[in-house]
Formats: structure tokens, sequence, C-alpha cells
DNA sequence: TCCTAAGCGAGACGGTACGTCTTGTCTTCCA
DNA sequence: TGGAAGACAAGACGTACCGTCTCGCTTAGGA
């Protein structure tokens, strides 16, 4: 079903300005990015910007939004045999090799801290589902499930984070190898707790 | 030797200034909060302000600065039979329970990201530092130290940060038992890689 | 000839913007109507509006000319035994009080001074026509002819508009015999100068 | 007793503003000038404008109101042996002779209708207090005071506009000898109607 | 009866001015 | 002489209109 092409323009104002903040991302940084440096190098009305977007951030989140999406598309592309934490975070290593530039921009320590809380609540649902279901029925319950999804969580991203920020030195698999070196061996005496 | 009068005044409104800040991160968190706001809470001019900080987050990293250099002083005071990550971290932790609500500010959610990057210089001093006198002399090298630190590092902070911002629910000792076990197998496994 | 039905639709929709307008000023004066305001009403579009006018200025203007038009029919249709300024302000005052509503919009206070610079124009040429023909052929010059036209078209505006925003508490022979009173003397005598 | 030196800065930036407003409405017009422009040419901020003023409109009726108040001084200063409508209107063109350039910028046609309605206020009290002091006690009241007054002020005005507007071919007593010839006829006529 | 061109609505868009808000500098006064 | 008070320049913000534009829908009048 071909679009109308009024819903065209609409996609590619909202493209260039997204376009536009990564580059701009890059170049300078989140913070120190204002509405005009956007809307001049999107060749964009001041006006036109606020249509779409509420301010810097929500244009920030829906280039980010767009990002999960596709990462999801990615995921079921690839259905792995088993999702797990390490299966997840493969998938995503790659993903963000496969879009540096973008990623650099969104994830990167250029692009602020805003997508952390963001990124947060989307992994750590997937994290915390693997978890549960390779609970050991009773356990000691030394440590609760919350925190264990928090560690593998912040370690994640520290990875990545750190990857981006060093221009990838590592291929996706050799980086997401070091992730499983780093949190198997406490995940698996964690959840064998009897 | 006795301190010029004129000292102890420039103390005072140091004090004020930094008071007025960790209240209001409290209230209503780091973003949101004005120069004007500050001042206002501390009743002083405001050159008064910008006459002893440069800025908002000058401020901010005044107090920041405090708190590490009193934690320095617990952790000499302490003068554990060893200082590793686990001790160090105990200290932080039991500190950071002494001071509550200034930990709350300047590190909890509230308190926004810019202590990440400072917290992190420090820690990764004394962490880098302890890893490598444990290193074996050959290694296989398939994790470089940078990311063990790395590893580390943002998990330590990572709960800290969420024990603050839950109001601490188990006491420092047993939070850092926590993390001594999400961290102590991974770690062990990887210095003994001969 | 029959005009054609394409110029039927324009004709309506130049309308519809023109009835907008006067009822639109009527509600809230005209300085403070938007396009938007305009189009809404008549149930038209932006590119419509401006198809037919150039702002609304222009749109403003075009119904002033619409009364002018109407205004010239009415006065050959009563072709008064003699045209002189007291005649020319009857007819108007009576074409006002047949249009109540249009002019109160056009001319009264709530429309603006816009028409101020356009009404003067067009009733100095009739004024200072009159007055021309009755000059004597040499006089003492001590009021230019110009002052005397601005004399009496200043005060028929002032008498038109205070009777429009007092919604006409005179029948229109009444107010007109007062401007007769007022400006007749003076005319008078200064024409009457040797 | 000397003024506060914040005092007397505040004052001038106020001055500065007005002079601005001053220059460019005789360069342009009242109506196309922006906030902007203000700012630009008396070299102050644009919160610092709205510091002081709420808008455009408010800055020039406070340059107005100025007028008025350094008129009323004249007034006061000339005690002409009686007050009446041609001793007040001899003042003004007076006044505005001697500050050609405030009265061309705030009263002439460049700077736009705002300032009609508050002459209008000011002038009416004046005259309708001398009319209703001289009129005869049972008059055959054919014509209102309320329009009396309007009749002399709007001749007033007009003359005033005008003779600024034409870069005052006459001296102030001259125009205001018209002023007289004019109207006193007819206010005679009237007044004296048993 | 179909075709075609014009009138039209809808509304996205670039642009500009607005009035508000915050920053960091500066000047003046007071204790 | 240091600090309080606060005026100020600078400039980003989000809003409101403007006048232009592109797009399809409708509809009349000629083929």
């Amino acid at each position: 079903m071909p679009q109308k092409v009024t819903d065209r323009r609409i996609q590619r104002t909202r493209q260039l300005l997204q376009d536009s903040l990564v580059a701009l991302i890059l170049e300078k940084g989140y913070e120190s990015i204002t509405v005009q440096d956007i809307i001049d190098r999107a060749n964009v009305g001041r006006s036109t910007f606020y249509a779409h977007f509420q301010d810097k951030e929500d244009l920030f989140l829906s280039g980010f939004e767009n990002l999960q999406s596709q990462f999801e598309q990615h995921l079921l592309g690839q259905s792995p045999s088993e999702i797990n934490p390490w299966t997840l975070s493969l998938v995503m290593f790659q993903h963000a090799q496969e879009y540096q530039r973008v990623y650099k921009a969104l994830v990167g320590e250029r692009g602020g801290h805003t997508m952390l809380s963001h990124l947060q609540r989307y992994m750590s649902a997937h994290i915390g589902e693997h978890l549960k279901s390779h609970l050991p029925v009773r356990r000691k319950e030394q440590i609760p499930l919350e925190i264990l999804t928090l560690y593998i969580y912040s370690t994640l991203t520290s990875l990545l984070t750190w990857w981006l920020d060093h221009d990838m030195p590592y291929p996706a698999e050799q980086i997401n190898d070091m992730f499983r070196q780093l949190t198997q061996p406490t995940v698996e005496s964690i959840l064998q707790q009897a």
C-alpha cells in the first residue's frame, strides 16, 4: 500500500533532523548542541522542528527508538537457538558494528547519558526474563534477581560504550566473548547456589 | 596557625552554597537547578557565587572532591590489612552509609551523571593498580587490563547507585558482600589464566 | 451575459472571506485577527485565501472598496440637486444607517485605522472640488484650501466613527444636521473672506 | 536629593530605548519596527528591554507620557490669563515646535495611531471642562457637549498631525490662528444658542 | 459520457518575531 | 575590603503567524 505523499514528506523531514542530530553529536557532543544548530544543518524551519519533536531530547529518543526497532528486527532475523544474555549481547554488538556511526552518536559518550535509562528498561526486561527461567526453585537468595540483572546490564553497557568510544578495536564476536568471560562464571555460580 | 577571619567567612559561604546544592538536588534533581535557585536558598549574592565557583558544575565537583578527601581519610584510618577492590569497596559502602544524605545527592541518580567520569578516574587508578600487581607474568591476554578494570568499576558504581537510590535496604557489609560475590569469581578466573 | 459558473464559485469564496472578516472584526477587533481565524470561519483553505488576497489588509480593503462602489451607486441614485459637502455627508450617513453592520466593522473603531487614509483620499477629492468651485477669485489666503478640506474631512469622519461606535443614537438626518451646524458657519465665513 | 546610581543606570537604559524608538519611527515607521531593531540600536540586551517595558507599545506610551508631563510643565509655566481651547492649542503647537523630532515620531503619521486614543482622553478633559463652564444654562441641546468636544479635539489633532507631517510650514502662532479661525465661529455660534 | 482544467481543502514547510529564561559579567553600595 | 544586590548583554528556548508550496479531491463545461 503506497503511502500518501504527505507522509513521505513528513518522514523526509524527520529523517533530515535525525541525521543532523547524529552528525552534530559526533562533532561537538550532545550537550552543546542547540536547536538552531540542528535546524540550520537540516535546512528546516524552527517551527517545523517543533511540529515534529517536543525538544532536542525528544528528537534524540526518536532516533534511539528507531535503533531499538531495527535491533528487534535483527534479533528476530537471527532467531538464535536460545535467547540468553550472551546471544542477545552478540546480536547487539553485531548490530552496533553494522551501524557504527549512529551507535557512536546515540550510545557513545558524546551522546550524553539520556539513553542510559531507556536502554536499561529495555535490556533489563530481556535479561531478567532469562534469569528467572533459570533460577533454581529454592536458592539461598543472597543476591536478589534485580541486582543480578543490574550487574549483567551494567557490564554490557559499559563494554558497549567503551568499545564504541575506542573505535571498536575488536570485532563484535571478540568483544562479546569478553563479555561472556566476564559474566558467565559469576552468573553460573550464583544460579547454581542450591 | 590560626586562620584569618576572612578565610572563615569564605569557608562559610562556600559551605552555604554546597549545602544549598545538596538540598536542591535531593528536591528536584541536578539538571533542573538554576544558579538563581542556589543563591536564593543560600542567601548569597549572584556575584558572590561566581566569586567562588565557575559555574554550577564547579560547585558540584567541589562538593564531590570534599567527599573524596574525606573518603581518603577513612581509607587511611581503616588501614585494612590489604587494599584490594573488595576492601576498598567496603570502606566506600560504609562511608556512604555514614554520609547518606550527601552521597544520595552527589552519587545517586538525582545527582546527574556528572560524577561518573570523575569517580571513574579515581576508582580506576586504585583498581588497576591492584590488578596489575596480581597479574601473572604471561597470560593469554584475552581480556585487557583496561577492560577488567572497567568491569569492576562499573559493577561497583552500579551497585552503589542502586543501593543509594533504593534507600540502602542492606547494611554496607551485606551489599559489599554481594559485590564480592559478583566480581571475585570472574576476577580470579581471569587472573589465573596462565 | 451570464457569468461562468467558475466565476460564481470565485465570487462565493471571496464573499465568504469578506463576511468572515466583518464578523471577526465585530467580535474581537481588526488587529487581533489572524489569517487562520478568517479561513477557519470561512471553511476555506489557507492557499485559497492567498489565491484571492495578498494578506489580511488586502481583504479588508476589498470590502472597503465594495462599500465605496455601493456608496457611489447611492450617490448617483439620489442625484441631489447640488453636490456639496453636506449633501454628500447626508448620503453617507444614510448609507451607513442602511448597512450598519458592515460600516461598524470597516469604519468603526474595531476596524482599526487602515481605512482612514483610503477614506481620506476619496473624500478629500469630493470636498476639495466643491470648495474650489466656490472660492472667491482672490482671497486673503489665510487658510489654504488643503487645510480647509482636511478640516471638513476630519470632522465628518470623527462624527461618523463616533456615531457608529455609539450605535447610532440619532437618525442619519439629525447627525448630518449636526455636521452641518459644526462646519457650515466656518466654511461660509472663510469662503466669504474677500 | 541625589538619586542612587542604580537609578541613574536604569534611567539611562530607558532613555536609550526611547531614543532608539524615536529614531526608528522616523526612519521606517512604527509598525515595521521590531523589538530586535530597537535593542540593536540601543545596544541593550533583549531581556533588559523586557525588564523595562512590556512590549513595543509600552515603550511608545512611556515616551508619550513623558511628552505629556513635559507639556503640563509648559502649560503651568505659561499660566495663560485664561485657559480655553485656543490658548491650550497654542501652547501645544509651541511645544511641538520646540520638540519637533519627538513630536514627529510620536504624534506624526509614522508613529501609528496608538497615540490617538491616549491623546483624546487627555485633550477631551481639558476641552470639555472649558465648554461646560461656558454653556448657557438652558440651550436647545441640538448638539450634545460630547460631540462639540469631539469636534474641537479632532480638528486640533488633524491640524497638528498635518502640520508635523508637512514639516511645520507655518510658525506655531500661525497654525494656531488657523485652528482658531476654523473652530471659534462654530463654537461661539453654538454656545450662544439661547 | 467522459475528460480536462480550474477551484479548492488540507496542511507541511521555511522564516521571522515574539516574550521568557538562564547564564556569567559588571558596577555600586554597605557593613 | 569582601559580599549583597541587582542591572545588564548575550543568546537559546518554545510559541505564534505569515506567506509559499505541494498534493489530491471535486466539479463544471467542452469533446
